[in-house]
DNA sequence: CAAACCGGGATCTGCCATTTAA
DNA sequence: TTAAATGGCAGATCCCGGTTTG
């Protein structure tokens, strides 16, 4: 009785009483055999479950989520979709997010409507709001505690990051601000504490770029982070301020990456490297110059240096100029057909030419043409 | 002027396991 | 003992163009 006078602090309906008698009713009639006693005791709410069915829930979706909910007694369904809807979200959208997050039909108006107020803080428009909760319902609903998501936004706030920055990190890594404020906490003095044993000595400043970096790394673990950055320096053998500036600056890009992943891949440049006549300190180079390369998992890279190496380009020449791998191999066979229909020689002109938009390279190609050379 | 530098945009959730609360 | 809350995991790039530099 206790937990029912608790939920009732939100909209009461006169279809939710109707609820409760009913389903007292059918507990008092069932006499369940023993093996089912534990459903039977608490079966799922029919009329709940209808009027999820009328939203256009897919039920089987949302049992197989979140069972519990479809049990409880008093649910906020019907304010939910109204609130969603009042908010620019279609019937559409507002069944999806059910199904796939039931729980959402927990909360009550006001605290949807607070929590909402919070979002809207850091982005400018609803319309932005739902479209990120029908990406992610759980980074919405998945936490009832709007007290810590306030204090994320002053944690957050007071690294330094500015409105740009939380914003980019709310539409992009939403979970960030339903992760427990000490969880954020911790991870936040984990990377000041590594720029402090690096012998840095702005460790705030530290972790504030590693954060608008790699706007992810708030919802990685910190043991994730901490495995991937001792690969790096041992398997690069990297001094403390290499290191640092390292994961200062481009670096932090790959630390959320899972660590096997990680692994795999310097593994397997490495070796193709080595299988091209690269030393150590060629592999160590290209890593530091453009860690990114061990974001492209080890099948792709692989054939995308081919691809390059095939086309006449030198291994040397990619370590001097990495920031052609960064198209896709697809986008580099194209450019590099085109060059060669004109005869256009890497020796002596070098490979710049492929680290140019789509727009830029034609420009460039037509120029070629127009005057020979 | 071209080349080089640099950062940002799109996107990045959905599930499972464990802990906590009622 | 449930359900709620929370933490953590696997997944796996490409492209563009403004600005600075030479």
């Amino acid at each position: 009785m206790a937990t029912w006078v608790k939920s009732l602090h939100r909209t009461f309906t006169l279809q939710q009483a109707f609820r409760l008698v009913a389903s007292q009713s059918r507990f008092c009639s069932v006499t369940p055999k023993e093996n089912e006693l534990k459903t039977s005791l608490n079966p799922e709410n029919e009329s709940l479950l209808e009027n999820l069915n009328l939203l256009g829930v897919d039920l089987k979706m949302a049992r197989q989520r979140q069972p519990g909910v479809l049990r409880k007694s008093f649910t906020n369904e019907q304010g939910l979709a109204g609130f969603l809807q009042s908010k620019g979200a279609s019937r559409k959208i507002v069944a999806s997010i059910i199904s796939r997050y039931p729980r959402a039909i927990t909360r009550s108006l006001e605290h949807l409507e607070q929590r909402w107020q919070l979002w809207r803080n850091i982005l400018q428009t609803d319309e932005e709001i739902v479209s990120i909760l029908e990406r992610s319902p759980e980074s919405f609903f998945r936490s009832s505690d709007n007290e810590n998501l306030e204090k994320n936004i002053t944690f957050l706030s007071s690294l330094g990051l500015n409105k740009k920055h939380l914003h980019r990190l709310l539409a992009t890594a939403p979970r960030t601000f339903s992760n427990s404020l000490e969880l954020n906490r911790q991870m936040v003095e984990f990377l000041e504490d590594i720029c402090v044993k690096m012998g840095g000595n702005s460790p705030e400043q530290f972790a504030k770029d590693v954060v608008s970096r790699n706007i992810y790394i708030l919802i990685r673990s910190t043991k994730r982070v901490k495995a991937n950055i001792d690969n790096l320096r041992a398997s690069l053998k990297l001094s403390d301020s290499e290191l640092l500036a390292l994961l200062q600056g481009p670096g932090a890009e790959i630390l959320d990456l899972s660590n096997e992943y990680l692994k795999n891949n310097f593994t397997s440049l490495e070796q193709k490297m080595r299988s091209n006549g690269c030393r150590k300190a060629d592999i160590k180079k290209l890593i530091i110059r453009y860690p990114i390369v061990l974001y492209t998992g080890a099948a792709t890279l692989s054939s995308k240096l081919d691809c390059l190496l095939k086309g006449g380009i030198t291994m040397r020449q990619i370590i001097d100029k990495p920031k052609v791998l960064d198209y896709s191999t697809q986008n580099i066979t194209a450019k590099l057909e085109a060059l060669h229909r004109i005869g256009f020689d890497f020796h002596e002109n070098g490979i710049s030419i492929l680290d140019l938009s789509r727009k830029r390279f034609e420009a460039k190609l037509e120029k070629l043409v127009g005057s020979p050379g």
